[in-house]
RNA sequence: GGGCGGAUGUCCGAGUGGUUAAAGGAGACGGGCUGUAAACCCGUUGGCUAUGCCUACGCAGGUUCGAAUCCUGCUCCGCCCA
């Protein structure tokens, strides 16, 4: 019994809320391995580090022997969470799916272990006939779902809610009942969910969940919710100098919390912000690309942005060289992806070196001998060598 | 069923006949500065075969020398009353 006092205790260590109170400890104590719910929409296929947060929960789960049961919410992404913003998403077809899932299941193994999930989508299940979703929505009440911090803001103002998005805890809720979860996991915006989950598996007449809660890990913007379309997220596949970049550029007041929830250490006192910003950065490479990226990563940083060098390598971008002057804006667009007119304005900007040469706004036309070989830099951090075919 | 309001560039949002490729903000990008890809300052931000041309203000027509702005029809959305 004390085992399972310690595990409880270690299990909810930095989580927000662990309820009820008491009921992890109770449930560990059965000595029976739990089903460990975490469930993830397939709409946007990038796992990023504010996912991992809960996934490292989770892995600490499986490392005490239990199961992780990983539900790709194929059917309610038809619905869309509500979370806030407007309602509709688009309908993603079969292939988008099962893509996204792969993806997915691909990139939450970097933190869990594969020995120990249990993969399923809910369209198993919640593609159920209209009489069992009259069994569903009736363990529910609109007064119980209205409590919602955002259905009530937005019931408050007068801004629609659609039925669909009312339904939607409701299936995730279901989804407990049908994987027989243990306890359910999230962020600390899924408390509603998850707590629904309680009742309606109470309805079921099944064991209700432990919910266990997790801090909202700050994006790189170090204000909002991490989130992929916020644009302010750092997906745990993008490549190391991407995720060593990006680390580096968090505020300072966001670096505790990421040690904290990311490292599960606190932020070193013995540093100064600048080299624990550079540690977190390069732990957090190491951890998804390994050592040897995580040292490339930095000495790319450092010569990249601190000394604004070109880096060792770099993309080459074929030419066709035939005598001709070649006409740059073209060149540079199609090296980088941008349009000839903002390759121009690039140009006037000063933006665009050859060879380390700034070039002007009238280095429209150039020798194509000048190019060959030559290493075309856009900005501070967009290179290519040029190559004749 | 009735009444009212709306649809503008990546997003938010001004603009009610003419220097409007369309104010302002956000974002993004570029330059400066910096421990930083932060903050701050400055600039850019539809496309192209480029001192010009083309495309753009929900969709389709119409009025006009000229329309994002006026008229007609359509589609979609929101609010209120029942």
């Amino acid at each position: 019994m004390s085992q399972a006092r310690d595990d409880a205790a270690f299990l909810s260590r930095n989580a927000v809320d662990c309820l009820p109170g008491g009921a992890l400890e109770d449930k560990l104590g059965g000595g029976r391995p739990l089903r460990v719910k975490l469930g993830l929409d397939p709409t946007a296929p990038d796992i990023h580090l504010g996912h991992v947060v809960v996934l490292q929960k989770l892995r600490e789960f499986q490392d005490r022997g239990h199961l992780v049961v990983l539900i790709v919410g194929d059917y309610t992404a038809r619905v869309g969470d509500p979370s806030g913003r407007s309602s509709t998403r688009p309908q993603l077809s079969g292939e988008e799916i099962d893509a996204n899932a792969r993806t997915y299941q691909e990139q939450a193994f970097t933190v869990l272990d594969p020995a120990r999930v249990e993969v399923r989508r809910n369209s198993e299940w919640l593609d159920m006939p209209m009489e069992d979703l009259f069994r569903l929505t009736r363990t529910a009440t609109v007064a119980q779902l209205l409590e919602r911090d955002d259905f009530a803001k937005r019931y408050a103002a007068g801004t629609p809610i659609s039925i669909l998005e009312l339904l939607y805890p409701m299936m995730q809720a279901y989804d407990s009942v049908a994987v027989e979860s243990d306890v359910e996991l999230g962020g600390t915006d899924q408390k509603f969910n998850l707590l629904l989950g309680r009742d309606v598996q109470r309805a079921y007449g099944r064991p209700e969940q432990v919910v266990l809660t997790m801090p909202i890990l700050p994006g790189v913007d170090g204000e909002r919710k991490m989130s992929k379309s916020l644009g302010n997220h750092i997906g745990v596949s993008e490549p190391p100098e991407e995720m060593y970049g990006k680390t580096l550029r968090i505020p300072d007041t966001a670096m505790a919390l990421w040690y904290d929830l990311l490292l599960g250490e606190s932020l070193p006192a013995d540093l100064g912000p600048r080299d624990a910003k550079h540690a977190l950065a390069r732990r957090l490479v190491e951890r998804f690309h390994g050592e040897p990226a995580a040292h490339d990563a930095a000495a790319h940083f450092e010569r990249v942005v601190i000394q604004r060098d070109a880096p060792d390598d770099m993309p080459e971008h074929a030419l066709a060289l035939n005598g001709e002057p070649v006409h740059l804006p073209a060149v540079i667009a199609d090296a980088f992806g941008l349009s000839r007119s903002e390759a121009r304005r690039m140009l006037g900007q000063g933006a665009v070196k050859l060879d380390g040469t700034a070039l002007g706004a009238d280095d429209l036309d150039v020798p194509g001998d000048r190019l060959d070989g030559a290493v075309l830099q856009v900005g501070k951090r967009r290179f290519c060598r040029l190559v004749s075919t």
